[in-house]
DNA sequence: ATGCTGACGTCGC
DNA sequence: CGCGACGCCAGCA
């Protein structure tokens, strides 16, 4: 075997490990992408769970995407939906209020994987 | 191969 | 408290 694993691989790994967490985020709550970077132990590695919603798009199951903004609570990636709808309308429709592309009362939406999922 | 960019986050000034 | 710089890692010119 090989001393070095291929990271096309590992990446695979991650973006399913990504996509799992956010397929698991409840109705009504929303998470940050630090938060599953950091319950995948990539802390900084904010930018690749952004990279892998990007790549969301071409999983054959449903990812939740909209579920998932940065630690302010802003939809920093609405612009980058795929769908029609905006992702504040879709926020809002479970129950989340949107303002100025910011979720209100972010902590109390908040979904921390961490915490709402056991270690695995 | 090198450098820039990107749906972020943390630290420093 | 606002702004800038660095780090993270993969994709792409």
């Amino acid at each position: 075997m090989a001393k070095t694993l291929k990271l096309s691989e590992k990446n695979k790994d991650f973006f399913e490990m990504v996509y799992q967490v956010v397929r698991l985020i409840p109705e009504g709550r929303v998470t940050s992408y630090g938060a599953i970077a950091n319950y995948l132990g990539r802390r900084g590695g904010a930018r690749m769970v952004g990279w892998a919603m990007n790549a969301s798009h071409t999983q054959r199951e449903y990812v939740p995407a909209h579920r998932v903004v940065n630690r302010n609570g802003v939809l920093s990636g609405k612009h980058h939906f795929p769908t029609e709808k905006p992702m504040q309308l879709s926020l809002e429709q479970e129950g989340i209020e949107v303002k100025e592309d910011q979720i209100l009362e972010f902590e109390k939406f908040f979904w921390d994987p961490q915490q709402e999922l056991d270690w695995d």
